[in-house]
DNA sequence: TTTGATAATGATAATCATTTTCATTTGTGA
DNA sequence: TCACAAATGAAAATGATTATCATTATCAAA
């Protein structure tokens, strides 16, 4: 029963591999696509189930899929100005994994955002 | 207008530290304290502006508020069962201080959460 | 003490993402 | 063609959070 809608893959790709289930919704309805909410909540559910998209939250809750496979890495958010920076995370990613093995974790992932202030606010 | 009331703090204390606004209000609820939810989500607010508090995300999107000066620590959750091992983060503390610095960022906070599936499940 | 301005409170309604329900449609094999 | 399981999606339900707004508490000045 997979229902991973490959016109939901498709449109999750296209925005660059990182939007909410709203976001992936309402492209594809601006793209004249028929297509029900609910038939994008499934598919992205059912991404995620297969490992195929990854699932994070925003800073409101809001939860956004992320394609696996991006190159994964990490956010500097101001608090001020919501400005968000890229960044590598590979001390981060050596600890995650290292403490996963320690504890006898399998089929491992991981969340880290850092913020603060940035220098113009 | 400090809105941080002390009777909701109070209560997030004798919580662990770490709670949702949901947590507090029932708490106090079931403590015959007279209280209303809107006034709870205002003084947990009110504690974040005042950098008393953090706040993070459940895995559900759901806001989870910690004491600040709390021993800093992450956790390493299983989504089979839910269990949740409370870890140091030496590594993740460098990592997003050094990062930080390097551009120009201050009042500095960050999130690291790890997922995966333990042993029994 | 009375008055008045201002802040705090909380019940209620509104919002918004997400999940459930359920009737309908589609696909597929007999 | 028929029957049946899977997929779909509209609409309602859920649950956290936020906005409204009338009421109440505070407190300084008259």
């Amino acid at each position: 029963m997979s229902r991973s809608n490959p016109r939901v893959l498709n449109t999750l790709e296209r925005a660059g591999g990182f939007a909410s289930a709203q976001e992936v919704y309402r492209l594809m309805q601006r793209e004249g696509q028929s297509i029900g909410l609910t038939t994008v909540y499934r598919a992205l559910q059912s991404l995620v189930n297969d490992k195929i998209v990854d699932i994070l939250r925003r800073e409101d809750g809001e939860a956004i899929y992320r394609l696996c496979g991006d190159s994964h890495h990490h956010h500097l958010v101001c608090k001020g100005c919501g400005d968000t920076i890229e960044i590598e995370g590979g001390a981060v990613e050596k600890w995650a994994k290292s403490l996963a093995e320690e504890h006898g974790f399998r089929d491992v992932g991981h969340t880290a955002e850092i913020f603060g202030l940035c220098s113009k606010c």
